[in-house]
DNA sequence: TTGAAAGCGCTAACAT
DNA sequence: ATGTTAGCGCTTTCAA
């Protein structure tokens, strides 16, 4: 005889356990003043009752939800999957829930998600990119929340950041390069405008390599980002028809470098010794793949637990917050000598 | 001399523009009554205040949030994720938010984290896998919302089911293995007992090798789920050690069968000449690794895909709505004779 | 096509 | 330690 009824609410316990509403959502909190023996009871009968707490009712009478909104360009990224990972467990200590977006590298796609999020009443946002469109900027500069921007350092920061430059990271990797003795270096990457961090990726390359005095040629696109390792393998394939003397190339990220590695194989073409390769990322496959492959660690966990961090600091009210300038690591292997 | 003032509200926009706040409230739903001029007017007046809609009224008003809480075991996963994006890609045309939360791979937490989600008041919700704590069960069947669950077939399903049966798809792999006429199989799984999937995986080998009459000793343990491409290239060293005449191995994911991959290139061991590999997930990496690798399709994203097209239904009132039963795929490459 | 009244379930603010 | 009152911002419901 199991008839739809409504879920039960504070006042249904209340009214099984003789006390006030009040009463019953003190119990529900752990700071507040309230007797063990009340609590107890409140609390036993909420589980009788099956009851489930209203968080949206909550919500909107304490303006206070709890989320924290996040956007990423891909969920299929182990290094924005590793930031996400980083963020959640440092919020899930404060019981925040993240609520987070895919702007699959476009940014008005971002512009879209950003105003869908800011709907949902989060107590900070966390945007990944330092570039938005006007009125994705203005959303945000509007929303009256912390703002942290991510990965790429921003050139006019909104509110705070957490990340390093992508471009002269892969400067750094240039100049290991060209210390090693290499002189012809090439670099994959994706088509240019989209990915902004792939952008400033080929752009430190490019300085780089004019810092050298180095020829600044060698450039292929692999296709909109994200570049896949198949991506990698073709634009590899490329680079060897157009270049053929290329003595090494840096790859955008570890899985077009080990599509390229993976190229050379199949032609026997051997690395380091015919064609040095350096990634992106510290990706797994890059610390296990024969050979390991030399790339530049970002860091991406650190970057979401900095964030949390960061964003903890900010709503406990602390005034002296900055913001967080990661060190990315070069990891020198066996892809290079 | 800005000042800190309180965001504006349907009311002062009604004010405003000299409407009734529940004209206001009309003139941002697509489907209402209401004349053109006076929502143009309404529309460009919030503009103008920098109106944000507040979902978390609207939620608790309409008693409706659009939210579709989601478990996964790891966000880290190329297969989960894809469940997620595809999932995600169907919901976002019905404006739904996707409410994650990661069980690493532990019922416990999973139960905590459902109880966590539920409070949200979602309008369902899609767990991964299908077994639960007694109370994380209860929890579900309690919640009066559509329940999911995705990946493994349940014993007892507590509502929908998207997914196919882990055992049967190894099993599918060990015939596979056994009319190329390997006789000597080893399985490299994660430790029994925590991963669900995992464990259905290693029983589907067991049953499979036993109706073949064929030795099942061949068991390496490779850690707590989930296995890393490193742990399965430790588990390689193991089992080479321990059953050096084996002739092929099943590697419960891609990524552990990659690293098995590895060291056998490390030892010049070669595959599948000397020993045969097969993996699971159909993730990239095992489509270009040299030599490509044998897997099962598991069609993560489909899964995804499947789940949100169900949700719609269901929500849309569809009485005819059962279960999905995928249909995983085997893909037979190189590294398998 | 528009408006008025009421209330979703909880908690801030104040009182006892 | 507990209760009362009011109201968060929206939308359901009914009326015009």
């Amino acid at each position: 005889m199991s008839q739809i009824r409504k879920p039960p609410t504070m006042a249904d316990i209340a009214r099984v356990t003789g006390v006030s509403p009040m009463t019953v959502s003190r119990a529900f909190k752990t700071d507040s003043l309230i007797s063990k023996e009340t609590r107890e009871a409140i609390l036993q009968a909420a589980e009788e009752l099956g009851y489930v707490f209203d968080s949206t009712a909550s919500n909107l009478r304490s303006q206070k939800t709890d989320f924290v909104a996040v956007t990423i360009p891909s969920l299929n990224n182990a290094n924005f999957a590793d930031t996400v990972g980083g963020l959640s467990e440092t919020l899930a200590a404060r019981n925040m829930q993240i609520l987070l977006g895919y702007t699959n590298y476009d940014m008005a796609e971002e512009e879209r998600l950003i105003e869908q999020l800011l709907r949902r009443k989060p107590q900070a946002i966390v945007v990944t990119g330092g570039k938005h469109t006007p009125r994705g900027r203005k959303l945000l500069e509007n929303a009256h929340i912390p703002v942290i921007e991510t990965w790429d350092a921003p050139a006019e920061p909104i509110g705070h950041f957490v990340g390093f430059s992508n471009a002269g990271v892969v400067r750094e990797m240039v100049d290991h390069f060209v210390r090693a003795g290499y002189t012809r270096i090439a670099f994959i990457g994706g088509d240019a405008g989209r990915d902004t961090r792939g952008s400033d990726r080929r752009h430190g390359f490019l300085e780089a390599m004019k810092a050298h005095g180095l020829d600044t040629s060698r450039l292929i696109a692999a296709g909109p980002p994200p570049i896949s390792m198949r991506e990698g393998a073709n634009a590899m394939a490329r680079l060897i028809a157009d270049y053929p003397d290329t003595e090494a190339v840096i790859c955008v990220s570890d899985l077009s470098a080990y599509g390229a590695l993976t190229e050379c194989q199949r032609r026997g073409i051997s690395v380091p010794e015919q064609i040095a390769i350096g990634g992106f990322g510290a990706y797994e496959i890059g610390s296990i793949c024969v050979p390991t492959l030399t790339t530049i660690d970002a860091q991406a966990r650190e970057i979401g637990r900095r964030t949390g961090a960061l964003l903890i600091d900010i709503l406990n009210g602390r005034e002296d917050v900055g913001d967080v300038l990661i060190k990315p690591e070069l990891i020198v292997r066996e892809s290079t000598r």
